[in-house]
DNA sequence: ACAAAAGTGTTGTCTTTACACCCATGG
DNA sequence: CCATGGGTGTAAAGACAACACTTTTGT
């Protein structure tokens, strides 16, 4: 959606297309060089950050959808992507919006009425991308796009900081049932990398030679027989997550500590 | 809503009153009996069984109106009650609704246009309680419930065998993070029965010792020096649960098994 | 007295935690 | 040769799992 003509089909005329009062915001989860991040984009008109999202077509399955708006924004296909919870209770999300802002920020010709301004529930899910294959685009509505540690995410627009703060708790509670990493992390991997990751997932330390037993007691990941050279030390040896083992955990669920 | 007043304007205005496109589900778990059971409705003219459900105000709080629609269904307040997944995916929950049918069967005078026959998401929520002191009121579209054991849950209407299924693994889940059972026990109860509550959830057998040495531990119950007689044997004695432990329990989360 | 269910401890095994030194590499 | 970070094992403590007999009570 870039055009003026695109966008002003989709204001004026979007509620033939998209169900109105729902939507999906995206809490997409990258990680690299050990930082746990979050995609945001930044709003034309709004003058802030805010969490990727986008309407439901009106004969589009919801998980459909959340995958669609996640691949328009990243080109991302078949990623870990869940719904972590349904935002309906604060102020915003309960009020229709005031849409003179609206009108005069994008200088777009509506009406009151428009669908844009009533009432909206937002249904969040989370994704987990290695984002160094992530090509984010933006659109009319958004002129930047930016990867934030999620120690310092900025205020963002609406109740959105909450949706944030809810994805995490549910990323933090997943990590003790899935195998969580395989989305997070190039095909191969080292243990410091994902034992990092996890580290900065749960936000605590974790007893280095603990944690790579435990790993391999699970039979989640298998040692492959290469290095990768990255600095003045020793070489790390080279782990892949060993998939049937993986997809088992994923569908069974685990419980289990680090 | 059981005039034909009342069910008229409901059925013609409700999308001035009420947000279209989006409805709840409730399954209500309820514990009576060594047995789990779920609270099911007879749909009118549908003839079948299905969950309490309702839709949500146009300025109603999400979370509010869920526990207003399980207040006007069985009298019960604060009650445990959680979202635990938004259905959108299956075939009925794409397709817009065919109106024949409906109007057919209740005999109600309405265009194909209307709201009801829009294409709906729903949002499930679970709540736990003791069943015992819950009067089900039913209404126009209703004219029977039942408390059906989970494991002998009949065809539901549209796609709602799905939706009690994944209300169950998600109990399932969190009966180890959180200690659930306080809004499904009577206050004082006893150990075999919170030890066939937790039988039942998980539908798979617990040691009597070391389950009971476990729930002390956690400091979760407390031991009372009276006991309940109830039947041809030794009288077992009453608990309670550790209101500031539990509280803690389930603010903070834990991981345990059991 | 008997049937039915409650109460209660111990032990072996497994899991978790705590802990420190040497090794490899690049500059 | 030195700074940096990777790799590795063991022991103690704690948690879990398995197990059976005695007590109480109503009929």
């Amino acid at each position: 959606m870039n055009t003026q003509r695109e966008v002003d089909e989709f204001v004026k005329n979007g509620h033939r297309e998209y169900l109105p009062h729902v939507s999906i915001d995206s809490v997409i989860f990258g990680y690299h060089d050990q930082q746990l991040r979050i995609l945001l984009l930044r709003w034309r008109g709004l003058e802030g950050w805010g969490l990727p999202g986008g309407f439901i077509r009106r004969r589009e399955p919801l998980s459909q959808a959340a995958h669609r708006i996640l691949q328009e924004r990243t080109g991302l296909e078949d990623l870990f992507l869940q719904q972590f919870h349904v935002f309906g209770d604060t102020p915003y999300r309960v009020r229709e919006r005031s849409p003179e802002e609206f009108i005069e920020k994008y200088g777009l010709d509506i009406g009151h009425d428009n669908w844009l301004f009533e009432r909206t529930l937002s249904i969040g899910y989370f994704a987990l991308v290695d984002y160094s294959k992530v090509t984010v685009r933006t659109d009319f509505f958004t002129d930047a796009y930016q990867w934030w540690e999620v120690g310092e995410i900025p205020p963002l627009l609406f109740d959105q900081n909450e949706e944030v703060e809810k994805a995490l708790a549910t990323l933090r509670l997943q990590i003790y049932h899935q195998p969580i990493g395989y989305n997070l992390l190039p095909e191969k991997f080292t243990i410091p990398e994902i034992h990092s990751l996890y580290e900065t997932i749960l936000g605590k330390e974790l007893d280095q030679r603990n944690f790579s037993k435990k790993l391999l007691a699970l039979g989640l990941i298998r040692k492959l027989d290469e290095r990768r050279a990255i600095g003045p030390h020793r070489s790390p040896y080279l782990y892949q997550f060993e998939k049937e083992a993986y997809e088992e955990a994923l569908k069974q669920g685990i419980v289990h500590t680090y």
